[in-house]
DNA sequence: TTATATCTTTTATAAGACAAAAGACGGAAC
DNA sequence: GTTCCGTCTTTTGTCTTATAAAAGATATAA
């Protein structure tokens, strides 16, 4: 490990980063490669400090970075946990979608398709695939309350979900994203939406009820797992007659 | 001040907050007061160490976080400065949008009305104004390059405002957030924007040329101020046939 | 005049000492 | 036997001190 800038002597180290920099790439690797599971606390900072050899701060500076960039959760007294899906507490929500009045209502996600296919270009450009490679497509409604809101077209890589199928994805209880994470090891970190407003058609009209040609809100989303690696495109159509998208600036 | 943990005796102190937090209020008071204007250079950390009589480290921990919310900026070996709307690389930017393809084009604010009203029931609820209390009601078309993008609808509070008129926005060739901070005082922190897709009507649709009854993306945007405290609500109606509203979920 | 050290001021990094929070455990009270 | 309450241990959080790196300004030498 480069231990300068207080340890060097000859080695100005090209690559110059700071310790608690090192030490969070470190734990990251760790992360990474699955030494403690989602939900897991991950070792004490004292401990990890003894075993990088670094003072407690110093790990502390780096977790403190990973908990802003949501890949940790610190519980005073308790530890510090490795973020997951499975608690909607501990995980930030990735959908933004409010109703205009009244409380937050529970959402229901209905799988309609679930297939394999190739890769075309926009697919391969977007998931950083070859053309051709294999993916899967699946559709879905997303069900807020009783109400149909979004239609959702989603793209994987093939290779990192082997098994998915409808079946699967009738049975399981949990989010998709929890389902990703614990049943095929893929966690999803970060994620770029691009909004557009556009005309209802075909099955997106009928399945949302709304007559075509009406206004509807396109969210196309990449999802990226660690080493900001592309693992999901999806393409969502919201209906916004009484749920809105919700943005804060900050 | 309360100077706990460390030095409290006999008060265990109600309302704890650490050394640090308290340091960050006062400093944000400072700011709020105008000490201090955007651009300029704060105190160094050692300067405001002594003046607070706390440690070099604990000021830093408090501007860290001011540095995280985007209120104040650092440079190493310069300084710590008051982030200002006339410095795009230093103050964030609020406009999302976006080029579908190319680079991102220079914008162009055109106004086209401003005058003085009356607070209606909506309006007062979203600035937190008495209804029927004073407000200034501008309408202004954003072109990105040639092509007129965005329709705008603003609305503020007529006392913080007081001489802002169509000939002052026309004279202007800052963005309005710059002419907000520099000639008024008001310095916008944050918002909150709430997106639909609705259809094209009346002067919307003919202004943006697009058909009626088209989708267009509706963007409606509190903007606050220190202390949370709302001064404008905007209602922005999008044509998202070239460009979209990006957005990063992190 | 131009390049190059050197000094000063600033933020950035690292380590160490100690406080607060959360539980676990064990003994006293009932 | 069960409940309550202190005490101990482990964890993250706070605060200070010392020193390094970054950026300019200023002086110096070619």
């Amino acid at each position: 490990m480069n231990r300068s800038p207080h340890s060097r002597a000859a080695a100005p180290s090209p690559t110059f980063s700071p310790l608690y920099r090192q030490i969070k790439d470190l734990i990251l690797k760790s992360l990474e490669a699955g030494e403690w599971q989602p939900g897991d606390a991950i070792p004490s900072e004292s401990e990890l400090a003894v075993r990088f050899n670094v003072s407690q701060g110093t790990v502390r500076k780096a977790i403190d970075e990973m908990a802003a960039e949501n890949l940790l959760v610190r519980r005073q007294g308790k530890g510090t946990f490795v973020a997951t899906h499975s608690d909607p507490r501990s995980f930030f929500r990735f959908l933004r979608l409010v109703p205009n009045e009244g409380e937050l209502l529970p959402s229901k996600s209905v799988p309609l398709e679930c297939g394999r296919a190739r890769a075309g270009a926009d697919v391969a450009r977007m998931l950083g695939l070859e053309p051709g490679a294999p993916i899967i497509i699946m559709r879905r409604l997303l069900k807020l309350g009783e109400e149909a809101v979004v239609f959702d077209e989603i793209y994987l890589p093939g290779e990192l979900f082997q098994d998915l199928s409808l079946d699967i994805l009738r049975q399981s209880e949990k989010s998709l994203y929890d389902l990703f994470e614990s049943r095929y090891g893929v966690r999803m970190i970060r994620a770029e939406e691009r909004l557009r407003a556009v005309a209802a058609e075909g099955v997106a009209a009928e399945l949302l009820h709304v007559e075509e040609g009406s206004p509807l809100l396109l969210v196309e989303r990449v999802a990226f797992t660690y080493g900001n690696k592309p693992v999901e495109w999806r393409r969502g159509f919201y209906a916004t007659r009484d749920f809105h998208y919700f943005n804060e600036l900050a």
